[in-house]
DNA sequence: TTGTAAGCGTTATCAA
DNA sequence: TTGATAACGCTTACAA
């Protein structure tokens, strides 16, 4: 592959005004403009864009740490984020995480390595995170995006988890619910399920009503139907189900289908996130719905914001409440709330 | 941040010891590695791989153009090429296309300034890019994933799309079912969807059947009831569907129960890709398995070959057809198979 | 075991 | 409008 002195040489003219013809070409004639060119095309010239990066000291690249590529709500923010940036000259470099604090600390040195000029971050604990105090103390830019620190200094783009399960909450009471639960996946590796959750249970307070202890999952996005099963028994069982996340929603209504129940006549369910696979199920999947598309362009942008040297504040975006087939009025049954077992076990 | 140059001063050692002290501590008396590694702590150095990259002429990153990681069987493949190449050291730099020729050429030609040390790629047409006929020339080294070129010369990793396909409609034959339609997204974009048709309409001849012109929707992953509900009138309707995805396959099922029809009593439905969701939901999606990581972890590994200099073959990996509770024997029904239409419309 | 020095392909500062 | 030249931060013969 061949070089910009070698296109100028064959150009006939120096390094130095080869470079300009592609940097700045106004400032060069035009008819050594062209000849530059045709020299460049014949020799297929291709800048050498790490040249460029390490003598600007800029490579326009942003680091995207994201934890999990499989989950939908991640890669729709991801698709935003890449017009977004691509529309201001920047590239995204992505990694995943898995929700592994020490990978993440692994992978912003490496990315810091590639010397990338921001950072877009979903970790799995911003509150317990050391990552994020070196990154201040090395006042490398970065933007959180769905972690929602207590500190009003880090900055971050995120709905109001509390609030958005507090409303998903009252909405399933006032659908008659008085017996309502939360699943979610790992708790001590995810500080939006710990958020969520404490708006549930403030809900529930709010309502006099019994809060329950999280169902808690091994598995972000799948659920496990014997950890549910005791709580669908008895006279106190539930009768509504908050999830943490829309894929464990979707997994949790496959299951109880599976097992004979009837979504929402028998349970109601609510996920969170709003990811589009739920509108397409039936039932159709109610959810709290972050505004993932938004989300992702206003992390490029207050990430841009912070490189230039502003200090943009924390973003606190919209959530909305999407009702769906998957919760309903609270039936009224004397039986058992499980039907006989059709098809498969 | 500081070069190796002042570590070097700190410790009071040339440069180029300090620059051993990192690539071949082995070479390095073990006091000076000492001293190197305490100056360079003290510095908090970070080696530029800028800087490396442009004097050793590599990268050790590999491009990987995705045509939308928004599609599970992106991700999951995703997912497995990371870890392979992070396990040879290589990172991934991972761009979406959109089934867009043109962004397809123009993402390249990004990626080859920034010298990624190979590409991965999975385009909307391997047949007729002339992209790959560049790639080619400069004797680029990359893999096709997904694809399915019909040139034994071309690098790609796939299964036998029309095969699968084949058995697929065999498969729904075996069941009983005699009016069988497949449903795709703009076929014009997609070269496997192609290739799957075929795969159905020589099954279909094989079976001494209609074949049906391909039921095209626009959008990949989406499917829009008013296109499918001629096909499910009058006495030649269609008893079973197969979709060239596992998305429009599960968009499908929930138009359909949406609309009233049960499936598979009403209408079986068969996927392709067997990504994990198809698993998660009721019914459970019948698809064909592509080996998603396994394809993952063979492209890592063609390409790394074809970096070394050899000369790999074709990769052609085995589909699997997973059963699933969308598909199921035809049903006898004097009446129309349409139902009542229950809770919304 | 360590040091010297050239070079990777750009950009940018000065002069001309 | 163009050219010479010095960085950018690292690797790697070759020499000591």
């Amino acid at each position: 592959m061949s070089d910009l002195a070698t296109v100028a040489k064959r150009a006939g003219v120096s390094r130095a005004t080869a470079a300009r013809a592609f940097s700045q070409p106004e400032l060069v004639r035009a008819s050594t403009l062209a000849r530059v060119m045709a020299a460049a095309a014949e020799l297929s010239f291709r800048p050498n864009r790490l040249a460029q990066q390490l003598r600007t000291q800029a490579t326009r690249i942003i680091g995207v740490l994201i934890p999990d590529l499989r989950n939908p709500v991640f890669t729709e923010q991801l698709q935003a984020m890449e017009i977004a940036a691509r529309a201001q000259g920047y590239a995204l470099m992505v990694t995943t995480t898995g929700y592994d604090a020490s990978r993440e600390a692994e992978i912003v040195e490496e990315m810091l390595c590639q010397r990338v000029d921001g950072l877009v971050l979903t970790v799995a604990d911003a509150e317990h995170s050391e990552l994020l105090v070196k990154l201040e103390q090395e006042s490398v830019p970065y933007v959180l995006v769905y972690n929602q620190p207590d500190s009003e200094s880090v900055c971050a783009v995120s709905v109001d988890n509390r609030q958005a399960m507090h409303q998903a909450t009252q909405y399933l009471y006032s659908l008659g619910h008085r017996h309502i639960g939360m699943v979610a996946g790992p708790v001590a590796q995810s500080d939006r399920a710990r958020l969520r959750y404490e708006g549930y249970c403030r809900a529930m307070e709010m309502c006099g009503l019994v809060r329950q202890p999280v169902i808690e999952m091994p598995h972000h996005t799948r659920a496990r139907f014997e950890l549910l099963a005791p709580w669908l028994e008895g006279p106190e069982r539930l009768t509504a189900l908050l999830c943490s996340n829309d894929l464990l929603a979707l997994s949790v209504i496959g299951d109880l289908q599976r097992q004979g129940y009837r979504v929402p006549d028998d349970l109601s369910v609510i996920g969170f996130d709003g990811i589009e696979l739920g509108e397409l199920t039936y039932p159709s999947l109610c959810s709290v719905v972050q505004p993932r598309a938004a989300i992702g362009r206003e992390a490029v942008e207050v990430l841009l914001a912070r490189m230039r040297g502003e200090q943009p504040k924390i973003q606190r975006l919209p959530h909305q409440l999407r009702e769906g087939e998957s919760a309903g009025p609270l039936q009224r049954s004397d039986t058992d709330a499980r039907r006989t077992v059709p098809v498969s076990t």
